[in-house]
DNA sequence: CCATTGCTT
């Protein structure tokens, strides 16, 4: 029987710990010990207290993100200023958590409880419970090796197996022996901390424990049970021929045949949204719904869309409407959205994969595991019973892969593995991943490192460069460009270039507006590509925000972006996302002792020092009009979103390769072929 | 010749 089980909510007695005085407390005392994890409290525990390591699967709606640091608080686990972490796959998790415990402990957030993400802490010398993203955990690993200031750290989420959570399990294996061993040895750690024990705690809401416990030594599983309502499955008979028709029926059967309760479709990009929004407003006015009946209102929601426009999916639908929501993936565990009832799932969703050997990414539709279904099912029981319809025949579901094929098995691993070189990992090959990437991965991997300069010969992590990339939070053909800048006298255009080539998509574009953008944006693109325009658009918003809301103050000014990155198209989320990141790598260039200096005009030193940073991505156009990429051989296309999509000039370097409805190259600039054997001889040497 | 699931340092 599953800790929790229905039926014992039961409070219990109270130990007097705090007293609650506010109603408003009251009632988060209430809340609290109505949870069902509430009533094992004392069993966990005594499981942490004789387990190093413990895997607790916790279902959806047992409050162990936010409880049990709290419990482990409370049995005096920050005794000597220690610290408890808890890390999350995502910033927003984090943040709201955090929040969310710094008010039922009673305490200003960033005292007691606090969180650390990128570009937002909140933590004091007080915190003892502290929120953070995984990604955020594995950089502190870079400055303290032992973690030392912490006396357990929990991996929340761990079934979501991205990238950084498997490396960090892999890293926290490390860490616990090596501090197990400090203490037999009578090792001080980092800030004189006296050596203690490292706790683990791996939180899990998949039903499969096995995979976890086995990776740490057959390490005790416990189970909690959640709090979901039911949700009733329903299949089709036989496959839908065509899914997007599939949906459309199912909405509006839904709509006319079932009560009230707002709808979520799970689609698989924003064309697919766009075009199922415009089929059901087309069905709309041509079909009249019976007399009385709701009104239906679609609310697209994906991640590039602009924030106003995603608030509209959150907002409660006007009376006598009911809301379908068209999403992506987003849905599934990003964000929640409050009134879902029924869940319509054709089963598919994009993917990235990525193939080390021609370096080439993919982007294509496939099957969902069970996994991913069972989630999607999910979103219809968080306020009340629903009903999920898959639009594929029970057999098929079966016929599914148990779970999603985890993040690291189908990434370049190169900033993996370079984080993990800075760490003090010199046997790639032989670390003990959860799940070990193919041999040619990282094989591939080491020699683009050791090409960029990172590696020496011997696949040390080279110094200054190496060590330098290591400490940069960019990819490693980024950080290489940044230190080649300093060089060439252009690092002021490489640090805004790199920002901008770091943020998605910094355009928003609509299906039904590729003209009206391209007209729009016109004035920022440069004839030289896309490298140059990303410097234009960042420019003009900088001057921007320093001449014309001179004197007002920030928030006026900030206003004053939005409303000019509406009018050109610019997604203002991204623009400000690629601002943090200017600042902090600057930051750190300027640490790194980097010559910040500016080319001015001479836009020809920068187009140059590009072909140093990025000559692995070089291609030259063929008699046909398609491109060959050198390195990979792959014959590839210009992305219609190029500047440069028409203009075809005969040598370009890329940033990203990447196969959708075809294979295409993104974010470029021209340069003269000749560049090639004169700044990489090292690679173009042997090809002449 | 026509288009970018989602996270994160």
């Amino acid at each position: 029987m599953p800790w929790g089980a229905r039926g014992n909510h039961q409070p219990k007695a109270n130990r007097n710990r705090q007293t609650y005085s506010s109603p408003w407390q009251q009632k988060i005392a209430q809340q609290r010990k109505s949870l069902p994890i509430a009533p094992v409290e004392k069993r966990l525990i005594q499981e942490v207290r004789k387990n190093d390591i413990l895997i607790i699967v916790g279902e959806t709606g047992s409050g162990k993100t936010t409880q049990i640091p709290q419990f482990l608080f409370d049995a005096e686990f920050c005794r000597d200023g220690k610290v408890i972490g808890i890390t999350q796959p995502r910033r927003v998790a984090a943040v709201t958590v955090a929040k969310r415990v710094a008010d039922e402990c009673g305490v200003e957030l960033g005292q007691k409880v606090g969180y650390s993400v990128r570009f937002d802490d909140s933590t004091s010398n007080s915190t003892r419970i502290k929120y953070m993203t995984d990604g955020l955990l594995l950089r502190e690993a870079l400055l303290d090796q032992y973690l030392s200031k912490y006396s357990v750290i929990i991996v929340d989420e761990a079934h979501e197996r991205t990238v950084h959570t498997d490396v960090l399990l892999g890293l926290l294996k490390r860490v616990q022996v090596a501090r197990s061993k400090s203490i037999s040895d009578g090792q001080n750690l980092k800030n004189g901390n006296k050596s203690s024990p490292l706790k683990l705690i791996i939180m899990s809401a998949s039903l499969d424990a096995r995979t976890f416990s086995e990776y740490f030594g057959d390490a005790k599983a416990v189970h909690i049970q959640g709090r979901q309502f039911p949700v009733d499955l329903f299949y089709t008979r036989f496959p839908e021929t065509d899914y997007l028709d599939a949906a459309l029926i199912t909405i509006f059967q839904v709509h006319l045949g079932e009560p009230p309760g707002d709808i979520l479709v799970f689609l698989t990009g924003q064309e697919e949204i766009e075009s199922v929004e415009r089929l059901i407003n087309e069905r709309l006015t041509n079909t009249k719904l019976p007399e009385g009946s709701q009104k239906l209102l679609p609310v697209p929601i994906f991640a590039a869309l602009p924030s106003e426009q995603q608030m509209r999916a959150f907002a409660p639908a006007s009376s006598g409407f009911r809301k379908v929501i068209l999403a992506t993936n987003i849905a599934e565990t990003s964000i929640t959205i409050p009134g879902i009832k029924y869940v319509i799932d054709p089963g598919l969703v994009k993917a990235r994969s990525y193939d080390p050997g021609k370096g080439m990414e993919s982007l294509i539709v496939v099957p969902t595991s069970k996994s991913q279904a069972l989630q999607r099912s999910g979103r219809a029981g968080r306020e009340g019973p629903g009903k999920c319809f898959r639009l594929y025949p029970e057999n098929e579901f079966e016929k599914l892969e148990d779970s999603t094929m985890p993040e690291i098995k189908r990434c370049n691993l190169a900033n993996v593995i370079l984080q993990l070189k800075a760490l003090g990992v010199d046997d790639i090959l032989g670390f003990d991943f959860i799940e070990k990437p193919s041999r040619t991965a990282i094989v591939k991997s080491l020699e683009q490192l050791f090409l960029l300069g990172a590696l020496t010969d011997d696949c040390q992590l080279s110094d200054p460069v190496g060590r330098q990339m290591a400490r940069l939070p960019l990819d490693p053909i980024y950080s290489k460009a940044l230190i080649l800048a300093s060089e060439y006298n252009c690092l002021e255009e490489m640090l805004i270039t790199v920002a901008m080539l770091s943020v998605e998509s910094i355009f928003y574009t609509p299906r039904d507006k590729y003209e009206e953008v391209r007209m729009a944006t016109k004035c920022f693109a440069s004839p030289e590509g896309d490298h140059i325009t990303l410097i234009n658009v960042y420019r003009a918003a900088i001057d921007l925000l320093e001449k014309r809301t001179m004197g007002t103050n920030k928030a006026k000014s900030e206003k004053v972006l939005r409303k000019w990155c509406k009018e050109n198209f610019i997604n203002s989320r991204s623009l400000r996302h690629a601002r943090d990141i200017h600042r902090q790598i600057k930051g750190h260039a300027q640490q790194m002792g980097l010559k910040l200096a500016s080319c001015g005009d001479d836009m020809l030193q920068f187009r140059r020092c590009l072909v140093a940073s990025f000559f692995l991505n070089a291609a030259v156009k063929q008699p046909d009009g398609t491109y060959r990429a050198l390195a990979s051989g792959e014959v590839v296309q210009i992305h219609p979103s190029s500047v440069l999509f028409r203009k075809k000039p005969e040598c370009i370097i890329f940033n990203e390769l990447i196969q959708t409805t075809n294979k295409y190259v993104r974010n470029l600039t021209r340069v003269d072929h000749l560049w090639l054997t004169e700044l990489a001889p090292q690679f173009y040497a042997m090809q002449n």
